[in-house]
This record gives structure tokens, sequence and C-alpha cells, in this order.
DNA sequence: CGGCAT
DNA sequence: CGTA
DNA sequence: GCCG
């Protein structure tokens, strides 16, 4: 019953949240400003893996206006504390922390809890003000109430204010918002005694690959947000480069943008050949004609091990089998219609942007589509659902039904649904 | 007590 | 392990 | 941590 609950209550609209978050990252940006480090030190751009020999001296201009603007570096000074702050959060943010913070200590069972008591009170129509309001609702027990009353009676919480405060948490949390590192290789590097990025930069044992390279190489650029006409932009540039290939080709938005947002951390786009078949080398196409105009800063291509003659024996996978690529696009502010995205102080007349592209054939593309457009909690209780109420597997490609031993076909979201049993739930309802 | 999306 |  |  859980799964039909958590649907049920996500059809409703979203509220936005408070700016905690912001103030607590400011004030630290602000300490790491008073105590910043020179960036000359050459001894790690040395043997900091580069892409070629040619790169270095961009490299190099691009890691200096890194370490001086955006990296805090708290090199050679104890662990940070932050002085007592009054954090107001909102209940769905604190949730969030305690979420990430049972996270980062590995607790899988806990950290989904309360990332489902978050999504709960987001799907709501208002903001919770009383402890009855919450009375009903599902996935809120012991722990999260206790975490409500708190928050309701005094606007904050001493064991939020406990992990916002903890060095562990920080520097795990900065750590992880680097492309391409995640909770295992941040525990490692802080395991390791590294609390900063400049001291990560500057360690010799540490062999970046090509995804944390690029991480840290555009770490400004792609930590910022995305506003609803960059990405725009970018579908018009991935547009104008697949038509040149084949006219009759077909590119959806998805994503957050699909359902509604006004940023996004990244441009989801799915992109479809009418011609069967056409979609496993559509995507190579497209990354050639974006080499070719020099506006491809990173990309990590996956070939489709998608195979229809295997079918009914084929295993539901975590990530599709679809062709699909994470790039790095560089997007010229000329392109913008109401210009960049960009950061105070910024000259340039571009921005780094991480743009995902993948492509399914015709005949998958609406299990793609409801796969790609979220939100991540949405997919999830779906799929539970799924599984546990219909006894059927969804992913990005299919929707199998166990009792029937068949595979269900769909051309549109709303054939999924129906092959659920649930009604339609609009993109923009499902950011819960 | 087991499951938690794939 | 990372990515969605 | 919450639910079945």
């Amino acid at each position: 019953m859980t799964g039909s609950c958590r649907l049920h209550i996500s059809v409703w609209s979203s509220r936005r949240k408070a700016t905690c978050r912001k103030t607590f990252r400011g004030q630290r940006q602000g300490q790491g400003h008073r105590r910043r480090i020179s960036p000359s030190g050459s001894s790690h751009l040395a043997r900091l893996p580069l892409l070629s020999v040619s790169h270095h001296s961009l490299f190099f201009k691009a890691l200096q206006f890194f370490m001086c603007h955006i990296c805090c570096s708290r090199l050679r000074c104890p662990p940070l504390r932050l002085p007592p702050v009054f954090v107001l959060l909102s209940l769905q943010d604190a949730f969030e922390v305690l979420a990430e913070n049972y996270e980062f200590s590995e607790m899988e069972g806990p950290c989904l809890a309360f990332r489902r008591a978050a999504s709960v009170l987001k799907s709501l129509p208002s903001a919770v003000e009383s402890l009855r309001a919450a009375q009903d609702l599902p996935c809120l027990g012991e722990h999260t109430k206790a975490v409500m009353e708190e928050i309701l009676r005094c606007g904050r919480s001493f064991e939020v204010e406990k992990i916002l405060s903890d060095e562990r948490f920080q520097t795990l949390k900065l750590f992880t918002s680097v492309f391409g590192v995640g909770p295992k290789t941040a525990e490692k590097w802080h395991r390791r005694g590294l609390r900063s990025f400049s001291e990560v930069l500057a360690e010799p044992s540490i062999h970046l690959n090509r995804m944390q390279q690029s991480g840290f190489l555009h770490y400004g650029d792609i930590s910022r947000a995305v506003s609803k006409a960059e990405a725009r932009a970018v579908g018009n540039i991935i547009d104008e480069a697949v038509r040149a290939i084949t006219p009759d080709a077909m590119l959806t938005l998805t994503g957050g943008f699909r359902r509604g947002k006004e940023f996004g951390h990244d441009v989801d786009l799915i992109v479809t050949a009418a011609e069967p078949g056409r979609e496993q080398n559509l995507l190579s196409e497209i990354i050639d004609s974006l080499k070719k105009q020099g506006i491809l800063l990173f990309c990590e291509y996956q070939a489709s091990t998608f195979d229809t003659t295997k079918l009914p024996s084929h295993r539901f996978e975590a990530m599709d089998h679809f062709a699909k690529c994470f790039l790095i696009l560089r997007l010229e502010g000329s392109r913008v219609d109401e210009g960049l995205h960009s950061a105070e102080g910024d000259s340039r007349n571009w921005r780094a942007v991480r743009v995902d592209l993948v492509s399914p054939p015709a005949d998958h593309f609406a299990f793609t589509l409801l796969g790609w457009t979220g939100s991540r909690q949405f997919e999830r209780d779906l799929r539970r659902f799924a599984r546990l109420e219909r006894r059927m597997l969804l992913d990005n490609h299919a929707l199998f039904d166990k009792t029937k031993k068949e595979f269900l076909t769909a051309t549109t979201e709303k054939d999924i649904f129906d092959h659920l049993g649930l009604e339609y739930i609009e993109p923009w309802q499902r950011n819960a």
C-alpha cells in the first residue's frame, strides 16, 4: 500500500524552499576566502593528469581561476568549526540534510526514509505548520516527527545543526559536489586527511579519472544552475546538429525542465530517429558534429548494449542500455535569449553546461521518456509500486508483467500508467 | 524482521 | 566506482 | 527510519 499512498500524494504541486543552504554555503566560502592560499605552487600542476600537453596552459589558466574564485581552501587550517549559527531550515531541507548524512554513513535505509519524508512534505499543496497537520501523512514516524516538532516550535533542530557544523559532513559534501566524485571517493579522500580541493589537487598519489578532471576543470560552471533559457539554447544546438544528420529525427527535452522547473543542474534530451535502427549511430554523429564546432568540453559515450533478440531473458538493470552520453558543452552567451546565467565578475561570454543525451529505439521511447523525466524519488516510487502492487518490473526500457510473463507495449507515457492501473500524472506533478 | 528502483 |  |  506504500506505493499507492506515495503516488497518490505526489499528485499535488510543489513549493519552493528556503535559502538556508545558501546561507550556510556562503558563510563557508566567506571563511575560505579569508584563509585563501596562493594558487601559485606549481608542484601539483606538473603531475595533474591532463587531456593532452597542448591543453596544459588552458588547464593551468582554468585551474588558477578555479583556485582563486571557487575553491575555499582550508590548507593548514584546523578542522573547520562554524561558529554557532541560527540556521533556518525548512522541514524538507532538514530532512534532506539528515538523509545526506545517513548516505555518507552508508545507512541506506534511514537515508531513504528521510528522502521519502522530504518528498511527502514537498508534495503537499502548502507547508505543514503543525504536527496535527502531519498526523495522517505516510512516511513520517517517530524520528521525523520529533525533528518536525523541534523545527515547528523554535525554527531549528539540534540534530540538523550538529550535522551541518560537522567537519566530516562539510568535507564530504564539498567533495561530492564535484562531477565524477561520489560518496566512496569523497570518503576515501577524507580518510586520507584531505579537506579541500587544493589539498586533493596537490596530492601526487591521487589520480583523477577523466570525469573528475572535467569536474574540477569546469567546477564553477557546472555547479551553477542552468536556466530554462540556457536549456532551450542547448536544445537548439543539438537540434541543429541532429537535423543536419537526419531531418526526420525528433528531440525531446526531459529531466527537470520537462517537469516545469525554472533551473536545473543539467539538460536532459532524448533523440529519436524515425528510421528503425538509425538510433545506433545517431549519437556518435551528433558528438562528431559538436566536436567539429569546438564546443565539446567533455564526452562520455556509451554505445547501446540493448539487444532485442534476447529481450525475454533480458535482465532489468540499473542504468539503461540505450545509446547515451554525458557531455559538458561550451554554451556561447550569444545563443541564449536572456543571456548567460553567469557568476558576477565573470567576463567570459560563455559557460560550460552538463548535457545528457539518450537515443532509444522508437518503440521504447515512452519508457525512456518516463524514466528520464524523474524526479529521482518519483521513479523509485513508481518502480516500487510496479513491483510490489502489480508484480511488474519497470525500467527505462520496458514494463514486464511477471504474472503474464510478457512485456507490455506503450507508445505514450499514458499507456504505461494505464498498464500500472494509475491515473496519468503530469510531469510537473512528478517533482516530489 | 526484510525491503528499500533500476 | 561513477553516471542517469 | 518507516512500512507491510
